[in-house]
DNA sequence: CTGTTAATGAACCGTACAGTTCAATAGGAT
DNA sequence: ATCCTATTGAACTGTACGGTTCATTAACAG
């Protein structure tokens, strides 16, 4: 066997995912990702095909970390778990606003096509997981529906996260929203 | 009186607007500007300070032409026009999807830091303007709370509109979305 | 014609970038 | 020692970028 490897894939991701998730795609050069992950330039591109490549790995290993959250998925389902959902899913962590997945739907224009496609798919996941919890409740309103409906919601609350004193105002907006959806 | 310009700086904004909305901030290039403008980037840099300075004014002249549309202004207020504003504001030509304002808000990392005041502002605007219809049909639930969660999942909708497919179930969604919000 | 303003295109500067290659070095395993 | 592999840093190429300057040409008014 020869030099063993003193980085790892899963580590260089969760340091390069922050850069990306601040500056977005277009305007995080390679440096920086060097500098954030403290990979040299050569030990990137023998691990990534790319930049674009380590974009997408980014952000398959962010959606990989939210479902081992298992907030959507945590015995009882029901309204409890879609309210903790929305209240924690939306970071407002400094240059980690809202949601990786969300923020990268508007740039889809300058990422590698299967971004697309890995944002959709995770996308539909998600709705089946919110439409699980909503049939655990019994609701009058077809639970697709509503689960389309609070799908919309979250990616709504994410994007405003960048908005200053967004935190404060988010918890009593998740709030309210929650009361109309349990009567529905 | 010397030569006359032959072009506007409301002409420049139409043209440079859609390349933004495209491709963001950080990767549209002054040359792209040049070519969409059809203006010298002489004539680019005798006009507006910097790219940041063209990208703020692009922003403004958005939201000055949604603002002349008047989908939330038109009387009758009411539901009605709240709808309409849904269904009408977001987006979804080839290139300029969701709304510019919205598509904006993730860039506050690398956009002026005016741009951040720009978009709160006018948001600010919008939820009074979605208030004041609210009002008009005196429900239940406390208007002003209301207009937080439609002004909530309008950023929502205006962000899936990047995705494949989304104007079709656009406007279901809103519909399924306006018979809830009818009963509040 | 003259004065004034606008438009144009080219040139320039310094920097940054993605992407690739390579030689030198370092650290196990046998 | 000697393989094998990982790591490092440097070098290189070609391109693109923002930003600025300037001399030239063009259009109109008086």
């Amino acid at each position: 066997m020869g030099r063993p490897k003193n980085f790892s894939r899963e580590g260089v991701l969760e340091k390069a995912l922050p850069v990306f998730w601040k500056y977005g795609f277009a305007d995080t050069s390679v440096q920086e990702l060097e500098k954030a992950t403290g990979v040299n330039k050569s030990g990137l591109y023998a691990e990534f095909a790319d930049k674009g490549d380590l974009y997408l790995e980014s952000l398959r290993h962010y959606l990989r970390k939210r479902q081992e959250e298992e907030l959507l998925t945590a015995k009882p389902l029901g309204w409890k778990s879609i309210e903790r959902f929305l209240k924690l899913a939306p970071c407002t962590l400094e240059g980690q606003k809202g949601c990786f997945s969300v923020n990268s739907m508007n740039q889809f224009a300058v990422l590698p096509p299967a971004a697309q496609e890995i944002v959709s798919k995770s996308r539909a996941f998600l709705k089946d997981l919110i439409t699980r919890n909503i049939e655990a409740e019994k609701p009058a309103m077809k639970p697709v529906m509503l689960a389309e409906m609070i799908l919309t919601f979250f990616t709504g609350i994410s994007m405003e996260q960048h908005l200053k004193g967004s935190k404060a105002s988010m918890t009593r907006k998740v709030d309210d929203f929650m009361e109309v959806v349990r009567k529905l």
